[in-house]
DNA sequence: CTTGGAATGTCAACAAGGCTGACATAAATT
DNA sequence: AATTTATGTCAGCCTTGTTGACATTCCAAG
């Protein structure tokens, strides 16, 4: 187009122009703060970290999941993922069980314990969470999970859909 | 209101439930790990890591910033920030000066080793969040960024919005 | 002007949680 | 029977968070 470079096109593009860019570099920096803060201050009490919240949330998302699927979706090695897993079993809250139709496999499950810190912390994050949306308004929610959707990995949106899709 | 349990209601809230929010959070999750990942990479390539990441970040987005400053703002303690600029300063990505006004204080600036890793850095990180930006629109952007300043700690929105007002 | 406290930065040691590599075991698959 | 797969474990490394101890510098109260 001849005035793709004229006032017209500056003006519908100012989100895309470095220094938009780089303020959403930066809200993504400290939200995230934010984001983790509350369930930290939680975990950080009872000896635990974000890689036990990770671990917790995502049994219970999906109870008897196996350590292989874990794995992928976390992104870290097995060696890293069996420390925390180790303390959590040893601590009463996960429950590992051997698979039924492959005994290789160990199918993970909250225990009642597992539960409840999940619980505790979920509703922690929640409140933050919720307390954003509601005051951001629905159409800035809706933007704001458009934007995140295109700014996963491919592998992690697939994680992320799935998950969306069983639980539509 | 008298039927504030009714459907209209449940309407309008749908982004509060439970459910909405945990796709949120979730969403938070798996955009945070793309939204770090093309930096991570090259900065592993170097034998860093993203504390050195963010600090090259902020010394580059205000020069001549002191440590102190730098603390706040990256909430760390100052001897793990400090152990990062160690390594920055030794390998002389970054220069320390003694305070002319207060001899304790420091004052950070990127060389033009540290510019380059910095624009190398920030390239990555943009190239991302551009095509994501594009990839929802500006509605969606504007949304995205109501919601993460609205998930922020009162602390850190004071350092985001300072930027935000000094950048304008 | 001196002295005590506050601010700032550095050094040392430790912990969490990533990583790699090597290896064992059990079960499924070919 | 041999190979592959899923899992667990040991050992050791790195980054990056933490505390504690300490040096330097500034400022303000006496």
């Amino acid at each position: 187009m001849a005035e793709s470079a004229g006032p017209a096109a500056d003006e519908t593009l100012l989100f895309l122009t470095d220094d938009q860019i780089r303020k959403g570099i930066e809200a993504m920096f400290f939200a995230y703060r934010g984001f983790t803060a509350d369930p930290d201050r939680i975990l950080a009490d009872q000896g635990y970290g974000r890689a036990h919240h990770r671990a917790i949330h995502f049994i219970n998302r999906s109870p008897g999941t196996t350590v292989n699927n874990l794995l992928a979706i976390l992104g870290v090695t097995k060696q890293s993922l069996n420390r925390v897993l180790r303390t959590l079993i040893d601590d009463g809250l996960v429950r590992s069980e051997v698979g039924t139709r492959d005994r290789r496999e160990r199918n993970l499950y909250l225990t009642e314990a597992g539960a409840a810190l999940e619980r505790e912390l979920s509703t922690a994050q929640r409140d933050r969470m919720r307390a954003a949306f509601r005051q951001a308004g629905p159409e800035a929610v809706a933007g704001f999970r458009r934007v995140l959707e295109a700014m996963m990995d491919g592998d992690m949106r697939r994680h992320y859909m799935r998950f969306r899709e069983s639980e539509s």
